[in-house]
DNA sequence: ACGCTAAAAGCAAATAATTTGCGTTAATGG
DNA sequence: CCATTAACGCAAATTATTTGCTTTTAGCGT
Protein backbone atom coordinates (compact mmCIF):
# COMPACT_ATOMS: atom_id res chain seq x y z
CA UNK A 1 0.00 0.00 0.00
CA UNK A 2 2.32 2.31 0.64
CA UNK A 3 3.42 4.75 -2.50
CA UNK A 4 6.95 5.13 -3.57
CA UNK A 5 10.50 5.61 -2.19
CA UNK A 6 10.66 2.45 -0.86
CA UNK A 7 13.08 -0.21 -2.19
CA UNK A 8 15.02 -0.39 -5.54
CA UNK A 9 15.15 2.85 -6.57
CA UNK A 10 17.68 1.73 -9.44
CA UNK A 11 16.95 1.77 -13.08
CA UNK A 12 14.35 0.07 -14.09
CA UNK A 13 11.96 1.08 -11.09
CA UNK A 14 12.96 4.69 -11.63
CA UNK A 15 12.28 4.11 -15.28
CA UNK A 16 8.29 2.87 -14.58
CA UNK A 17 7.92 4.88 -11.99
CA UNK A 18 8.81 8.17 -14.37
CA UNK A 19 6.49 6.36 -17.35
CA UNK A 20 3.44 6.30 -15.46
CA UNK A 21 3.74 9.34 -13.38
CA UNK A 22 4.80 11.29 -17.08
CA UNK A 23 1.34 8.99 -18.31
CA UNK A 24 -1.04 10.03 -15.29
CA UNK A 25 0.10 13.53 -16.39
CA UNK A 26 -0.10 13.35 -20.02
CA UNK A 27 -3.44 11.94 -19.37
CA UNK A 28 -4.76 14.82 -16.53
CA UNK A 29 -4.06 17.55 -19.39
CA UNK A 30 -6.37 15.68 -22.07
CA UNK A 31 -9.58 14.33 -20.03
CA UNK A 32 -11.87 14.55 -16.90
CA UNK A 33 -9.69 12.88 -13.87
CA UNK A 34 -13.34 10.81 -13.16
CA UNK A 35 -12.51 8.97 -16.39
CA UNK A 36 -8.99 8.36 -15.73
CA UNK A 37 -8.01 4.48 -14.95
CA UNK A 38 -5.32 2.31 -13.95
CA UNK A 39 -5.72 0.41 -16.90
CA UNK A 40 -5.24 4.05 -19.01
CA UNK A 41 -2.60 4.87 -17.49
CA UNK A 42 -0.54 1.41 -17.62
CA UNK A 43 -1.43 1.41 -21.45
CA UNK A 44 0.20 5.20 -21.93
CA UNK A 45 3.01 4.56 -19.55
CA UNK A 46 4.11 1.28 -21.73
CA UNK A 47 3.53 -0.92 -18.97
CA UNK A 48 1.29 -3.67 -17.28
CA UNK A 49 -1.65 -2.67 -14.82
CA UNK A 50 -0.73 -5.31 -12.45
CA UNK A 51 2.40 -3.66 -12.10
CA UNK A 52 0.77 -0.50 -11.45
CA UNK A 53 -1.52 -2.70 -8.73
CA UNK A 54 1.19 -3.65 -6.77
CA UNK A 55 3.09 -0.79 -6.55
CA UNK A 56 0.61 1.86 -5.77
CA UNK A 57 -2.36 -0.21 -4.63
CA UNK A 58 -4.95 2.28 -5.48
CA UNK A 59 -5.90 5.03 -8.35
CA UNK A 60 -5.91 7.42 -5.41
CA UNK A 61 -2.81 6.52 -4.02
CA UNK A 62 -0.97 7.12 -7.37
CA UNK A 63 -2.52 10.55 -7.75
CA UNK A 64 -1.57 11.46 -4.22
CA UNK A 65 2.22 10.54 -5.51
CA UNK A 66 2.13 12.79 -8.74
CA UNK A 67 -0.12 15.45 -7.17
CA UNK A 68 2.60 16.04 -4.69
CA UNK A 69 5.31 16.09 -7.05
CA UNK A 70 3.47 19.24 -8.63
CA UNK A 71 2.90 21.12 -5.37
CA UNK A 72 6.79 20.95 -4.94
CA UNK A 73 7.62 24.55 -4.97
CA UNK A 74 9.89 24.90 -7.99
CA UNK A 75 10.99 28.23 -7.16
CA UNK A 76 12.59 30.25 -4.28
CA UNK A 77 10.36 33.28 -3.09
CA UNK A 78 10.23 36.40 -4.81
CA UNK A 79 12.47 38.83 -3.24
CA UNK A 80 10.76 42.39 -2.93
CA UNK A 81 13.37 43.96 -0.34
CA UNK A 82 11.18 43.76 2.78
CA UNK A 83 9.83 40.74 4.88
CA UNK A 84 5.98 42.69 3.95
CA UNK A 85 6.46 42.23 0.47
CA UNK A 86 7.69 38.94 0.05
CA UNK A 87 5.17 37.66 2.15
CA UNK A 88 2.43 39.65 0.23
CA UNK A 89 3.87 38.09 -3.01
CA UNK A 90 4.63 35.00 -1.59
CA UNK A 91 0.72 34.57 -0.45
CA UNK A 92 -1.24 35.88 -2.99
CA UNK A 93 0.80 33.96 -5.34
CA UNK A 94 0.57 30.88 -3.37
CA UNK A 95 -3.68 31.34 -3.28
CA UNK A 96 -3.72 31.89 -6.59
CA UNK A 97 -2.38 28.54 -7.45
CA UNK A 98 -4.13 26.30 -4.80
CA UNK A 99 -7.46 28.00 -5.66
CA UNK A 100 -7.20 26.95 -9.34
CA UNK A 101 -8.61 23.98 -11.04
CA UNK A 102 -5.69 22.33 -10.84
CA UNK A 103 -4.74 23.28 -7.50
CA UNK A 104 -7.52 22.53 -5.77
CA UNK A 105 -7.64 19.20 -7.77
CA UNK A 106 -4.00 18.20 -6.66
CA UNK A 107 -4.71 19.20 -2.70
CA UNK A 108 -7.97 16.90 -3.58
CA UNK A 109 -5.59 13.97 -4.45
CA UNK A 110 -3.27 14.14 -1.92
CA UNK A 111 -5.97 14.62 1.20
CA UNK A 112 -7.78 11.75 -0.46
CA UNK A 113 -5.21 8.95 -0.16
CA UNK A 114 -5.45 6.88 2.76
CA UNK A 115 -1.59 7.36 3.41
CA UNK A 116 -1.03 11.16 4.91
CA UNK A 117 2.20 11.32 4.41
CA UNK A 118 1.69 13.22 1.28
CA UNK A 119 -0.18 15.48 2.92
CA UNK A 120 2.66 15.95 4.87
CA UNK A 121 5.10 16.95 2.50
CA UNK A 122 3.28 19.35 1.37
CA UNK A 123 3.34 20.99 4.44
CA UNK A 124 6.76 20.57 4.53
CA UNK A 125 6.89 22.34 1.24
CA UNK A 126 4.91 25.51 2.46
CA UNK A 127 7.14 25.68 5.33
CA UNK A 128 10.56 25.71 3.77
CA UNK A 129 9.22 28.21 1.60
CA UNK A 130 8.25 30.33 4.82
CA UNK A 131 11.18 29.90 6.43
CA UNK A 132 13.48 31.34 3.41
CA UNK A 133 11.75 34.16 3.81
CA UNK A 134 11.47 34.40 7.15
CA UNK A 135 15.49 33.44 7.44
CA UNK A 136 16.00 36.62 4.38
CA UNK A 137 14.16 39.06 6.65
CA UNK A 138 16.46 38.20 9.62
CA UNK A 139 19.45 39.08 7.45
CA UNK A 140 17.81 42.16 6.53
CA UNK A 141 17.37 42.53 10.24
CA UNK A 142 13.65 42.81 10.20
CA UNK A 143 11.35 41.09 12.37
CA UNK A 144 9.44 38.28 11.15
CA UNK A 145 6.57 36.06 13.09
CA UNK A 146 7.34 32.02 13.89
CA UNK A 147 6.39 29.65 10.98
CA UNK A 148 3.70 28.27 13.16
CA UNK A 149 2.07 31.80 13.52
CA UNK A 150 2.30 32.07 9.38
CA UNK A 151 1.01 28.85 9.03
CA UNK A 152 -2.06 29.52 11.29
CA UNK A 153 -2.56 33.14 10.55
CA UNK A 154 -2.17 32.73 6.90
CA UNK A 155 -1.85 29.62 5.11
CA UNK A 156 -4.32 27.40 7.05
CA UNK A 157 -7.23 30.14 6.20
CA UNK A 158 -6.63 30.01 2.57
CA UNK A 159 -6.43 26.52 2.70
CA UNK A 160 -9.76 25.95 4.54
CA UNK A 161 -11.55 28.25 2.67
CA UNK A 162 -10.07 26.65 -0.61
CA UNK A 163 -11.15 23.16 0.86
CA UNK A 164 -14.67 23.98 2.32
CA UNK A 165 -15.97 26.65 0.26
CA UNK A 166 -15.05 29.53 -2.03
CA UNK A 167 -12.38 31.09 -3.24
CA UNK A 168 -10.48 33.51 -0.61
CA UNK A 169 -10.73 37.13 -2.10
CA UNK A 170 -7.27 38.79 -2.59
CA UNK A 171 -8.54 41.85 0.11
CA UNK A 172 -9.42 39.01 2.71
CA UNK A 173 -5.69 37.88 1.75
CA UNK A 174 -4.01 40.82 2.58
CA UNK A 175 -6.00 41.13 5.21
CA UNK A 176 -4.20 37.83 6.89
CA UNK A 177 -0.88 38.39 5.85
CA UNK A 178 -0.96 42.19 7.13
CA UNK A 179 -3.10 40.45 10.69
CA UNK A 180 -0.20 38.19 11.23
CA UNK A 181 2.49 40.73 10.87
CA UNK A 182 0.73 43.15 13.19
CA UNK A 183 1.18 40.57 15.88
CA UNK A 184 4.56 40.20 15.32
CA UNK A 185 6.97 42.36 16.34
CA UNK A 186 6.14 42.89 20.14
CA UNK A 187 5.40 38.88 20.84
CA UNK A 188 3.28 40.25 24.16
CA UNK A 189 -0.15 40.93 24.88
CA UNK A 190 -1.11 44.64 23.01
CA UNK A 191 -2.34 46.76 25.26
CA UNK A 192 -6.21 47.86 24.97
CA UNK A 193 -5.29 51.61 24.11
CA UNK A 194 -3.79 49.99 20.75
CA UNK A 195 -7.05 47.66 20.47
CA UNK A 196 -9.08 50.74 20.47
CA UNK A 197 -7.43 52.69 18.14
CA UNK A 198 -6.80 50.12 16.10
CA UNK B 1 -23.94 12.07 -10.07
CA UNK B 2 -25.15 14.14 -7.76
CA UNK B 3 -26.07 12.99 -4.26
CA UNK B 4 -29.38 12.60 -3.28
CA UNK B 5 -31.88 14.70 -2.14
CA UNK B 6 -33.14 16.20 -5.90
CA UNK B 7 -35.83 14.35 -6.95
CA UNK B 8 -38.53 12.07 -5.55
CA UNK B 9 -37.73 12.11 -1.67
CA UNK B 10 -41.11 10.30 -1.50
CA UNK B 11 -41.69 6.47 0.44
CA UNK B 12 -39.42 4.36 -1.37
CA UNK B 13 -36.63 6.64 -2.02
CA UNK B 14 -36.35 7.69 1.24
CA UNK B 15 -36.53 4.03 2.43
CA UNK B 16 -33.52 3.14 0.32
CA UNK B 17 -31.90 5.75 1.28
CA UNK B 18 -31.87 5.09 4.67
CA UNK B 19 -31.01 1.63 4.06
CA UNK B 20 -27.96 2.18 2.17
CA UNK B 21 -26.59 4.90 4.97
CA UNK B 22 -27.45 2.59 7.71
CA UNK B 23 -25.54 -0.37 5.96
CA UNK B 24 -23.02 2.11 5.07
CA UNK B 25 -22.30 3.01 8.91
CA UNK B 26 -23.02 -0.74 10.09
CA UNK B 27 -20.03 -1.75 8.00
CA UNK B 28 -17.61 1.12 8.65
CA UNK B 29 -17.70 -0.10 12.26
CA UNK B 30 -16.94 -4.10 11.68
CA UNK B 31 -14.10 -3.09 9.13
CA UNK B 32 -11.57 -1.17 7.56
CA UNK B 33 -13.07 1.38 5.11
CA UNK B 34 -10.96 0.14 2.27
CA UNK B 35 -12.31 -3.34 2.08
CA UNK B 36 -16.35 -1.73 1.86
CA UNK B 37 -17.24 -2.06 -1.78
CA UNK B 38 -20.45 -1.01 -3.18
CA UNK B 39 -21.84 -4.70 -4.02
CA UNK B 40 -21.58 -5.10 0.29
CA UNK B 41 -23.20 -2.35 0.76
CA UNK B 42 -26.05 -3.34 -1.30
CA UNK B 43 -26.07 -6.62 0.07
CA UNK B 44 -26.41 -5.06 3.37
CA UNK B 45 -28.72 -2.91 2.44
CA UNK B 46 -31.04 -5.16 0.58
CA UNK B 47 -31.01 -3.32 -2.75
CA UNK B 48 -29.56 -4.08 -5.68
CA UNK B 49 -25.63 -2.48 -6.07
CA UNK B 50 -26.63 -0.94 -9.52
CA UNK B 51 -29.36 0.90 -7.79
CA UNK B 52 -26.53 2.43 -5.34
CA UNK B 53 -24.26 3.23 -8.69
CA UNK B 54 -27.34 5.07 -10.57
CA UNK B 55 -27.88 6.92 -7.40
CA UNK B 56 -24.58 7.95 -6.44
CA UNK B 57 -21.98 7.33 -9.06
CA UNK B 58 -19.19 6.03 -7.05
CA UNK B 59 -18.32 4.59 -3.61
CA UNK B 60 -16.66 7.60 -2.84
CA UNK B 61 -19.92 10.18 -3.15
CA UNK B 62 -21.86 7.33 -0.85
CA UNK B 63 -19.34 8.00 1.76
CA UNK B 64 -19.07 11.44 1.50
CA UNK B 65 -22.82 11.56 1.77
CA UNK B 66 -22.90 9.37 5.10
CA UNK B 67 -20.06 11.40 6.36
CA UNK B 68 -21.41 14.70 6.21
CA UNK B 69 -24.78 13.12 8.11
CA UNK B 70 -22.48 11.94 10.77
CA UNK B 71 -20.81 15.34 11.29
CA UNK B 72 -23.99 17.22 11.74
CA UNK B 73 -23.87 18.54 15.10
CA UNK B 74 -26.01 16.78 17.24
CA UNK B 75 -26.38 19.01 20.16
CA UNK B 76 -26.38 23.10 21.15
CA UNK B 77 -23.51 24.38 22.51
CA UNK B 78 -22.84 24.26 26.03
CA UNK B 79 -23.86 27.45 27.84
CA UNK B 80 -20.85 27.73 30.32
CA UNK B 81 -22.03 31.76 31.03
CA UNK B 82 -19.46 33.52 28.94
CA UNK B 83 -18.64 33.74 25.98
CA UNK B 84 -14.89 32.68 26.26
CA UNK B 85 -16.07 29.64 28.26
CA UNK B 86 -18.11 28.60 25.88
CA UNK B 87 -16.16 29.12 22.87
CA UNK B 88 -13.03 27.54 24.93
CA UNK B 89 -15.55 24.31 25.40
CA UNK B 90 -17.15 24.76 21.88
CA UNK B 91 -13.63 24.67 20.39
CA UNK B 92 -12.09 21.94 22.84
CA UNK B 93 -15.11 19.47 22.02
CA UNK B 94 -15.06 20.44 18.49
CA UNK B 95 -11.00 19.41 18.33
CA UNK B 96 -11.12 16.16 20.08
CA UNK B 97 -14.28 15.03 17.62
CA UNK B 98 -12.36 16.29 14.32
CA UNK B 99 -8.88 14.54 15.22
CA UNK B 100 -10.06 11.03 16.11
CA UNK B 101 -9.83 8.69 14.12
CA UNK B 102 -13.53 8.50 13.21
CA UNK B 103 -13.10 12.31 12.36
CA UNK B 104 -10.70 12.49 10.27
CA UNK B 105 -12.15 9.65 7.60
CA UNK B 106 -15.19 11.63 7.82
CA UNK B 107 -14.06 14.48 6.75
CA UNK B 108 -11.37 12.86 4.34
CA UNK B 109 -14.57 11.45 2.88
CA UNK B 110 -16.42 14.58 2.41
CA UNK B 111 -12.92 16.16 0.97
CA UNK B 112 -12.72 13.99 -1.50
CA UNK B 113 -15.48 13.73 -3.37
CA UNK B 114 -15.50 15.21 -6.65
CA UNK B 115 -18.90 17.42 -5.45
CA UNK B 116 -17.83 19.71 -2.38
CA UNK B 117 -21.53 20.63 -2.08
CA UNK B 118 -20.93 18.18 1.58
CA UNK B 119 -17.82 20.12 2.34
CA UNK B 120 -19.89 23.17 1.85
CA UNK B 121 -22.32 21.56 4.35
CA UNK B 122 -20.13 20.97 7.13
CA UNK B 123 -18.44 24.40 6.73
CA UNK B 124 -22.17 25.89 7.38
CA UNK B 125 -22.42 23.24 10.18
CA UNK B 126 -19.48 24.64 12.30
CA UNK B 127 -20.75 28.59 11.46
CA UNK B 128 -24.15 27.75 12.80
CA UNK B 129 -22.88 26.33 16.01
CA UNK B 130 -20.65 29.34 16.51
CA UNK B 131 -23.22 31.71 15.60
CA UNK B 132 -25.04 30.37 18.61
CA UNK B 133 -22.27 30.61 20.67
CA UNK B 134 -21.99 34.61 19.38
CA UNK B 135 -25.58 35.09 19.55
CA UNK B 136 -25.58 34.21 23.38
CA UNK B 137 -22.86 36.66 23.77
CA UNK B 138 -24.52 39.38 22.05
CA UNK B 139 -27.68 38.50 24.28
CA UNK B 140 -25.82 38.82 27.60
CA UNK B 141 -24.27 41.85 26.42
CA UNK B 142 -20.79 40.75 25.65
CA UNK B 143 -18.19 41.41 22.51
CA UNK B 144 -17.54 38.37 20.24
CA UNK B 145 -15.95 38.34 17.06
CA UNK B 146 -17.42 37.93 13.60
CA UNK B 147 -17.72 34.46 12.53
CA UNK B 148 -15.23 34.50 9.62
CA UNK B 149 -12.92 35.80 12.50
CA UNK B 150 -13.25 32.44 14.25
CA UNK B 151 -13.19 30.58 11.46
CA UNK B 152 -9.82 32.10 10.41
CA UNK B 153 -8.23 32.16 13.64
CA UNK B 154 -9.82 28.96 15.05
CA UNK B 155 -11.48 26.53 13.31
CA UNK B 156 -8.93 27.08 9.87
CA UNK B 157 -5.74 26.29 12.07
CA UNK B 158 -7.14 23.40 13.65
CA UNK B 159 -8.77 21.76 10.52
CA UNK B 160 -5.14 22.52 8.98
CA UNK B 161 -3.59 21.06 11.03
CA UNK B 162 -5.75 17.94 11.29
CA UNK B 163 -5.06 17.38 7.97
CA UNK B 164 -1.66 18.41 6.94
CA UNK B 165 -0.01 16.55 10.05
CA UNK B 166 -0.86 15.90 13.27
CA UNK B 167 -3.17 16.46 15.68
CA UNK B 168 -3.16 20.05 17.34
CA UNK B 169 -2.38 20.27 21.21
CA UNK B 170 -4.65 21.60 23.50
CA UNK B 171 -2.33 24.33 24.75
CA UNK B 172 -2.39 25.93 21.15
CA UNK B 173 -6.01 24.94 20.55
CA UNK B 174 -6.47 27.82 23.86
CA UNK B 175 -3.86 29.68 22.45
CA UNK B 176 -6.07 30.18 19.28
CA UNK B 177 -9.02 31.14 21.35
CA UNK B 178 -7.65 33.32 23.50
CA UNK B 179 -5.83 35.40 20.40
CA UNK B 180 -8.98 35.76 18.56
CA UNK B 181 -10.96 36.74 21.83
CA UNK B 182 -8.46 39.55 22.95
CA UNK B 183 -8.81 41.07 19.14
CA UNK B 184 -12.85 41.29 19.34
CA UNK B 185 -12.98 44.71 21.19
CA UNK B 186 -12.04 46.52 17.68
CA UNK B 187 -14.12 45.13 15.71
CA UNK B 188 -17.31 45.25 18.15
CA UNK B 189 -20.24 45.03 15.99
CA UNK B 190 -23.46 45.88 17.30
CA UNK B 191 -23.69 49.18 19.84
CA UNK B 192 -26.89 48.43 22.08
CA UNK B 193 -28.92 51.22 20.00
CA UNK B 194 -29.06 48.66 17.10
CA UNK B 195 -30.41 45.72 19.07
CA UNK B 196 -33.21 48.44 19.87
CA UNK B 197 -34.61 49.19 16.88
CA UNK B 198 -33.99 46.24 15.09
C1' DA C 1 33.97 -7.84 -13.43
C1' DC C 2 31.02 -11.84 -12.40
C1' DG C 3 27.57 -14.39 -10.39
C1' DC C 4 23.77 -14.74 -6.60
C1' DT C 5 19.55 -13.35 -4.60
C1' DA C 6 15.45 -11.38 -4.40
C1' DA C 7 12.68 -7.26 -5.60
C1' DA C 8 10.09 -5.64 -9.22
C1' DA C 9 7.98 -6.33 -13.76
C1' DG C 10 5.38 -9.07 -17.26
C1' DC C 11 1.77 -12.28 -18.59
C1' DA C 12 -2.57 -14.53 -18.40
C1' DA C 13 -6.29 -16.69 -16.04
C1' DA C 14 -9.62 -16.04 -12.39
C1' DT C 15 -12.41 -13.08 -9.79
C1' DA C 16 -14.86 -8.92 -8.76
C1' DA C 17 -16.75 -4.49 -9.84
C1' DT C 18 -19.21 -1.42 -12.97
C1' DT C 19 -22.22 -0.33 -16.78
C1' DT C 20 -26.25 -0.88 -19.45
C1' DG C 21 -30.75 -2.30 -21.60
C1' DC C 22 -35.14 -3.41 -20.39
C1' DG C 23 -39.14 -4.76 -17.68
C1' DT C 24 -41.51 -3.60 -13.15
C1' DT C 25 -42.91 -0.89 -9.14
C1' DA C 26 -44.74 2.96 -7.00
C1' DA C 27 -44.48 8.41 -6.12
C1' DT C 28 -46.35 12.50 -7.74
C1' DG C 29 -49.72 15.43 -10.03
C1' DG C 30 -53.97 16.06 -12.13
C1' DC D 1 -58.37 7.05 -9.37
C1' DC D 2 -55.61 7.20 -13.42
C1' DA D 3 -51.58 8.72 -16.13
C1' DT D 4 -46.89 9.69 -16.09
C1' DT D 5 -42.35 8.77 -15.20
C1' DA D 6 -38.59 8.55 -11.66
C1' DA D 7 -36.46 5.09 -9.32
C1' DC D 8 -35.75 0.26 -8.63
C1' DG D 9 -34.62 -4.74 -9.78
C1' DC D 10 -32.62 -8.10 -12.76
C1' DA D 11 -29.30 -10.04 -15.75
C1' DA D 12 -26.06 -9.79 -19.45
C1' DA D 13 -22.02 -7.39 -21.14
C1' DT D 14 -18.09 -4.90 -20.17
C1' DT D 15 -14.29 -3.42 -17.55
C1' DA D 16 -11.33 -3.35 -13.57
C1' DT D 17 -8.72 -5.83 -10.02
C1' DT D 18 -6.40 -9.76 -8.01
C1' DT D 19 -3.38 -13.56 -8.17
C1' DG D 20 -0.13 -17.42 -9.38
C1' DC D 21 3.65 -18.05 -11.97
C1' DT D 22 7.63 -16.72 -15.01
C1' DT D 23 11.08 -13.53 -16.47
C1' DT D 24 13.99 -9.57 -15.95
C1' DT D 25 17.35 -6.97 -13.52
C1' DA D 26 19.05 -3.98 -9.46
C1' DG D 27 21.85 -4.46 -5.48
C1' DC D 28 25.48 -6.76 -3.29
C1' DG D 29 29.26 -9.77 -2.11
C1' DT D 30 33.30 -11.97 -3.94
Amino acid sequence: MPAKENLRPGGRSARVQASVHNAVRSLLKTMDRADVTIPLIAAEAGVTPSTIYRRWGELQELLADVAVERLRPDMLPIDTGSARGDLEVWTEQYCEEMSSGIGRDMMRDVLAAQDNANACKCDAFTREQIALIADRAHARGEAFPDIDAVMDGVVAPIIYRILFGDQPSIERVRNLVTDVLAATPTRQPQPASALISG
